[in-house]
DNA sequence: ATAATAAAATACCGACTGGTATAAAAATGG
DNA sequence: CCATTTTTATACCAGTCGGTATTTTATTAT
């Protein structure tokens, strides 16, 4: 997983893996069954560890301003996130993945979506988001926006940038003026 | 190019491209150098014969609302652009390309926002943009939504969504609300 | 302590990569 | 028509890929 996140997981092969995890390599394929299914195990115990904490500030029912405040400080400042985020970089190669991920990869991008709709529903009924669009696409387009910072920090742009993109992004949602991220 | 433009150029070998284009691969090597010297070949080709068109759009002069009309629909749209932007699937994978290809990206990336910050600053000048923030920021910006929805064509998304989203993004700067595309 | 079993290390497989050396064919110059 | 040069086609290079077969080493159970 390590590997996976900290470069493209294209770039990972599995031989490196094993010197890198001090495994032999009839050992990975005895656990895994080949890398189609080791990326499936990593995805999915990336998704629990640490995508969870997205569904957690969504679910936290804060404010507006503060939820888009955690978002955006968790894809464009969390040093944890510095070379980008393992779901991202799979679903950017998605034509490259074994179906076992792909798989999870799909459910994961559906289930961001929902999340965010969700969010955007609650907010909605506080009265704190007035927007007119349907909430789906609003989550999508935020799905997108957190992808886009996190792709940014993967490929070592300048933070700063990263952070003025997001907030610019997120200005759509936050309400009237940009911005007050 | 076509190769490149069609799928990833990095999925794209020099075998495929010589047997696609009916060329030896000595004479490709005498021809271009390597594959470094091929895709920075192309990218200059492409640049002058495709994205001129984003150029071309922003020095119109035309009134803010019409330039990001025609934007929009040159990425999101365009069946030209259905499989994605050569630029951009390079960017994406700097980290593999060769020196000379690597010049020629950074190159048009910052042309690219250089030309962005000129729309901007003569949209302001005009009085159809009065953003608060500093036209480089914008220009960033809007150059990351295009690359964001070219890229999702590219990856085969449903172009309702590529529209919605880049529409979203877009609203950032078309002015009070979202959204008049 | 020995027999059965599980794991590991190693070497190997065919396929593909970017790149090149060599040999045959074609075009060109006189 | 012949000699030279350019281009082609082909085979090859070393390296890597994902995946596996084989052989040796540990572990375990009796």
């Amino acid at each position: 997983m390590r590997a996976y996140w900290r470069d493209d997981p294209a770039d990972v092969s599995i031989n490196a893996i094993c010197k890198l995890a001090d495994v032999s390599k009839p050992g990975l394929y005895r656990e895994f069954g080949g890398e189609d299914g080791l990326m499936r195990a990593v995805l999915d115990r990336y998704a629990e560890q640490v995508l969870s904490e997205i569904g957690e500030i969504l679910a936290r029912g804060a404010p507006l301003t503060d939820s888009l405040q955690d978002l955006a400080h968790f894809a464009g400042v969390d040093p944890k996130m510095e070379t980008g985020c393992v779901f991202y970089k799979m679903r950017a190669g998605k034509h490259r993945l074994g179906p076992r991920t792909l798989e999870a990869v799909t459910a994961i991008d559906a289930a961001a979506v929902d999340a965010f709709s969700e969010f955007l529903d609650a907010r909605r009924a506080a009265g704190d988001w007035t927007g007119s669009h349907p909430a789906p696409v609003v989550a999508r387009y935020l799905v997108e926006q957190i992808g886009l910072a996190l792709m940014q920090r993967a490929s070592g742009e300048d933070p700063k940038q990263v952070q003025d993109t997001l907030a610019l992004g997120f200005s759509v949602v936050a309400g009237t003026g940009p911005s007050v991220l």
